[in-house]
DNA sequence: TATGAATGAGTTTTCATTCAT
DNA sequence: TATGAATGAAAACTCATTCAT
């Protein structure tokens, strides 16, 4: 068994190094331009060893998604724990807040993320993976749509379905950063992206607050 | 001169049909996926000839990016001449349902824009088409930010930076489209597209509306 | 007749705008990199229009070579031109000079000269033209021949057959240019071209020379 | 270690493989002609197998005239090797003489190093095989430079510039070479492409001779 | 398990030549 | 005679994936 457990984690190991690998790779000549000979060489391995441990470059793709999700998931977990009672704004600005900090720490993996919901991509990974995939994201959104569920229980909020609000606000932030992630666009909209992004939960914020008839 | 005249007719009806297979092609296999041979196979004239009319598969997308901005761009305008004197809300209201409108009945020409904010595309196009798409896109915004400023002065709506304020909206309104475009997100949040849109404008007019303390 | 006489000088004329073109643009671009397209606009006329005139594209390239070696032979000619009686060397000597004189002033048609020499492009050109090409190349040798054979009747050269005499000093010349033509060649025998160009046929000479046994 | 020793060497036959089928192909069809599939298809290959092998068509030629470069190179070395103390002429003839087996014995590649003389063939190959084709050159125009260079010091021959002078009979010998190579020159000086050779030599040879005044 | 050699379909672009008008 | 639109066969190079060892 013993024996059984060190390949296992020896197996496991390796996947990962090619993770990284494939994650640098990808990141630096970007996906498109990135070639499964890239990934064998950053981790020095034979590309038969690549293929090895993922089925192909999609899967590849797929794992480092998973990765990114499972990150943000828990930095959004972090950011919402209640250590003490705290408000529907306050868990609010502090879930945003941490997206934001996702998406400037992990820029690749933001990347990635944007990219999903593009792309045909989703066809060509193994549906297992897009399963978990989906989980994930839908957890992420959970924690959104609890803190405005509590704002909405407790007064502060209006908002007929939490879900969707949650959903509106996830979308209007992934929209500001899409946009300033573009050098065109940020000619037209001379502002800091972190300006866009703060700008855009404002707005969403009090668009939310129930004083508001 | 009639000559002449006939043969510069042909000439842009040819550019035009060639332009409309690509579309088609493009839209139905991807931009990436769908190759010269597939457009000129589509156009039903020679690879040759494509290349007669357009310099580069990039010259093909810039072009169809430009005829989706005029688009857009003239259902903006229309959406915004004021018949009458208008609120900034109803300008506002009109300008959103407009570029509804043109997602929906132009979704090609919509993911085509959307997909121009990714991508080192604009190295490979000719840098002309590239400032006349970046002008278009700026008028488009334009108009956003003149409904804006008109609230602001009439003391409708509160927005620091008019500009700022219409980039957020644009950003919402395409992130709301993104996502809802995408069927794993539809199945996280449940809702007709047409809802997560409105929502979205919704929340972002409460939010600018000026009795919002 | 008047009419016809136009025409066919009309004919020539536009054959020779043409070619006049043709030899701008291979000159500029190179034979390989020019296109057909380049000389047409070169020449303001349609492509059709060069096809009018000439079969294709090696056959123009025929008729400036054609050109050169009648440019040459002039040359030669006039070089020979025994205005008053001159010794072997003394026609040598002018005949050479008229030579590199021919290969300054003309570079361009004494490169299409020289890669007539290679070049599997004799199959592609007319017959008649080819044997035009070889006449009049042959008679530029015969010059050099015929100063030869006076020398040797006079004494002052030996040569047990001049033709092949000429020929060997035309080829060792055609060698020293070629040589000097390459940059690199250049960097390993540090000489101006003009003294490869000379010292070849100083020694060609010198070993012509009759008291030399 | 064996196996990695196996694999060296198969790796190693499979290059050359492909360089003679190569080879083979350009001589034949001409290097321009000559496709990347001609050398597949001639070398039993796919064409990314070549390509494993080669970076491109140019590092083919390049490989091709190293190796033409070294033939030539140890023929006249061993042209030269003074097994007993040689006159300065005989060296001369010795390497003249070995310069003529190579042309004869591997016409290819004495093709293929004239062409290097012209082209941008330069830009297009990896630097170091450059300097490295440069290097090799020069070390056989040296061969023939000391040659004379003896023979000045000797006395028995006159010239100012050794260097110089093996560089003219290098581009005399190519010269009379590259015009008998033409079936058209061949016509217009009828004797063997050898007597032409012999004669450029003995000619050079006596202009050279120092009692030569 | 690991290797890396081999594959070959696929991609964009070019250009001499033809031909209907 | 002149036009210029149309052709389509090339051509060089790439890369995800397979497979014998």
């Amino acid at each position: 068994m013993t024996t059984a457990q060190r390949r296992a984690r020896e197996k496991a190991r390796r996947q990962q190094e090619i993770l990284e690998a494939a994650k640098a790779v990808f990141f630096e000549k970007g996906i498109h331009r990135a070639t499964m000979d890239d990934v064998a060489a950053q981790a020095e391995v034979s590309k038969g060893t690549v293929y090895l441990y993922f089925q192909s470059k999609e899967s590849i793709l797929a794992h480092l998604l998973l990765e990114g999700l499972s990150i943000l998931l828990s930095l959004l977990k972090a950011a919402y724990a209640p250590q003490e009672p705290l408000s529907a704004e306050k868990h609010l600005r502090q879930l945003v807040e941490a997206y934001w900090q996702f998406a400037q720490t992990y820029p690749d993996y933001f990347r990635l993320l944007l990219a999903l919901d593009r792309g045909r991509f989703r066809e060509r990974v193994p549906a297992g993976m897009y399963q978990q995939i989906l989980m994930e994201s839908t957890r992420g959104l959970e924690l959104v749509a609890k803190a405005i569920r509590q704002g909405t229980r407790e007064g502060a909020l209006t908002a007929d379905d939490p879900l969707l609000a949650a959903g509106v606000l996830w979308g209007a932030l992934n929209g500001a950063l899409t946009l300033m992630a573009n050098p065109v666009r940020q000619e037209m909209i001379p502002v800091e992206p972190k300006a866009m992004f703060d700008t855009t939960f404002e707005l969403f914020l009090r668009g939310l607050q129930a004083n508001n008839r």
